[in-house]
DNA sequence: ATCAAATTATTTGTGTTCGAACTATTTAAA
DNA sequence: TTTAAATAGTTCGAACACAAATAATTTGAT
């Protein structure tokens, strides 16, 4: 008899990321930045001064969303503006003192935590997990399937909640 | 030499959310809704009529965020709220004949996806995966450990992004 | 019966998120 | 050289997301 671990797994998947989205919520709590903005200081401290696309890259948000956290830090004063002297369209972003010395005491509890629990696992099998996620990931990021393909009466799936209501993706509507 | 999996573990942990998004987000282009509409219309569907707080506990957003959604919903004439009867403050939610059709033939192409990756992997060490899984949320769900503990000088994690810019998580501001 | 406390949903305010349209600048091609 | 195409960032609009405050109703304790 088949067992279907694949809707059991995505569960612990998004219980996983929930759980990483309240440890997130309880660092930023202790600062009085959102999550996407101590990101985004901590990329900038990580990386040192850059230009906004390649910020938006490094914390995988488009450049617009970029944009509008960017005004906020700034805002705040804790990063700065300055145009690209060699191009002219580039806009180089850099913490300011106060962004720095804030983005150089930040603890990263979720890091930690996710470390600690990981390692009290069965050692020989976290490389195996590592490879499985790897893998997983890399067919799921194979060519696309049809999509919207059949339009069946009782097509009712049973089985519960696999999709994330997790970011935007606007449509036209 | 000790190697440090977790990281690693945690970037393909966020992919693979990502590749969901994707997924998803291509689901709700063939439609002509968000994901969080599809979400609530299919959960709708899976429980029949509810009131806002039952169906914003099982599809995990607050009622607040459910009220909006299920406002759009309603303009769209695939939802309608009802007060309850029996508790007048309770608004009843229904599909309309033309949200449980949509929701009925609504394909759940994730699902099938995940489903069809993981299978090709070696089955023997699916449960595995999944008891892992199981283990490392149960252990992250432990008892909180502190925050903003230290302020030393030079704590710069040198390693990279591990906190997901998900979901929203403001602080006063 | 009465009234405080709890519960249910909505409103309000701030912030996140992205696509698409727009401006400015640089690059490349004719 | 002159201009078309590509690139960088911003702006705009729509939808999410949630805490806090509010309104309506029910429950529970006296």
């Amino acid at each position: 008899m088949e067992t279907d671990y694949s809707s059991s797994i995505l569960l612990s998947l998004r219980q996983i990321i929930r759980s990483i989205d309240r440890h997130n919520k309880q660092l930023s709590s202790s600062s009085n930045l959102t999550i996407p903005q101590l990101v985004c200081l901590r990329q900038l401290l990580i990386d040192g001064p850059r230009p906004i696309g390649e910020l938006a890259s490094s914390v995988c948000l488009s450049k617009a969303t970029v944009t509008g956290i960017i005004d906020r830090l700034e805002n705040k004063e804790l990063v700065h503006r300055d145009r690209s002297t060699t191009d002219r369209r580039k806009v180089v972003l850099s913490l300011t003192e106060k962004g720095a010395s804030l983005a150089k005491n930040m603890p990263w509890p979720l890091q930690e935590r996710f470390k600690v629990s990981l390692s009290s696992l069965d050692s020989t099998n976290i490389k195996l997990i590592d490879d499985t996620l790897k893998n997983l990931l890399e067919m799921m990021e194979a060519p696309a399937i049809e999509i919207w393909p059949y339009g069946g009466e009782d097509a009712v799936p049973v089985d519960a909640e696999i999709i994330l209501p997790g970011r935007d993706t606007k449509t036209k509507a």
